[in-house]
DNA sequence: CGCTTTCCATACGCAAGCGTATTGACAGCT
DNA sequence: AGCTGTCAATACGCTTGCGTATGGAAAGCG
């Protein structure tokens, strides 16, 4: 828990430890606001070090966005999989949603970037991937062909929009009794 | 039409020309892309004009929000406002929300910079007002109470996601015929 | 015609951030 | 013990972008 902050047992780092890093610092500064100078301070040591495991920020950022890609994603799916209902998998995807609060934190941060040329492919495959595995669900539940394509953008829409607004702008949160009423709501609207 | 883009013929800038620059200049590359000298260059003036203006930089992207806020929210507003019938509204709301996409260009700019301090409070306002509106005539629709804020939640979050996914992530963007379904489909799946 | 107001140019200073170069410290191996 | 590879500190240069200071041109007015 606290092995981010103040690691004052000194101990040499890894590219791990800085990837690591970096998408704390991206969760709560966002993509613009990850710098090097800061990061190091944050890990109690100087540039020096960063230099030494990446050639530079971009590649920092490209490690880092990968681990998140190949570890944030396939957790979601991996555990959607085990329930064989395809309608139950839409509602426990859709409760997924409102917890694990700092999954989510991330993804809308990076939402914030995507117009970074090494954040938007990601950022593109990520969101396809999703969509697509949003639509074999809809298709599994009944429904036909272009239709479970369109509902999963829907569904998958109203998520990125939820998150920004919810997250970011912070008047409009809810309360979490609120929320889950919301998602009940949104169940109802959106599940055949 | 051409009265941004290399204005030859030397007339004196006003606060004004100056905030509408700033708006194009947003849309096009983002709140954080907002900057002095570069508008300057593009306006065909240097820093010392902008500086006599505006006291800062922040001053001219406050100026330039409240001109935005002045304007977007109110027109599309008003247009729905001449149909009678909520049902009716409410469709004409979603197909206006496919077209006319310079105004969503510049909010889904906005939608990227809802951490910078200035911009925030502006997002919290217009979303929040047109959530309301929105509330208001799922009501006038036959929703009642919560449930006519829910799915305007729902419907608004639907929006600014589609934003986000179709304005930036360009892969994904749809042909004007797959747009026109979609906005069908997400108008038979919301609307009662 | 001269004076004032309005708008703009030029030339600075300054801070943040990236990236480089060089040197140092420490560990593990032989 | 000495060598070598790994990680880090220090110090520097460079660019970008903000903001300031000061002077100049041009228009309107008296």
């Amino acid at each position: 828990m606290d092995s981010s902050v103040a690691k004052l047992e000194r101990t040499r780092l890894s590219a791990d430890d800085w990837e690591k890093a970096a998408l704390e610092s991206i969760a709560e500064n966002g993509v613009s606001g990850l710098a090097v100078e800061s990061l190091a301070r944050r890990l109690g040591v100087t540039k020096g070090s960063f230099y030494w495991h990446f050639s530079n920020r971009d590649a920092l950022l490209a490690a880092a966005l990968a681990r998140w890609e190949r570890t944030d994603t396939h957790n979601l799916i991996a555990r959607i999989e085990t329930l064989t209902d395809p309608l139950e998998r839409l509602r426990e995807l859709f409760r997924a949603s409102s917890r694990d609060m700092r999954s989510h934190r991330t993804y809308a941060a990076l939402l914030t970037a995507t117009d970074h040329k090494v954040v938007a492919p990601v950022l593109e495959r990520v969101a396809g991937e999703r969509m697509e595995y949003l639509a074999r669900v809809f298709a599994q539940a009944g429904m036909k062909g272009i239709e479970a394509e369109y509902r999963a953008r829907l569904a998958y829409s109203a998520y990125v929009g939820f998150l920004q607004l919810t997250l970011q702008l912070k008047s409009l949160k809810l309360s979490n009794e609120e929320l889950e009423s919301y998602v009940e709501h949104v169940t109802g609207a959106l599940i055949p």
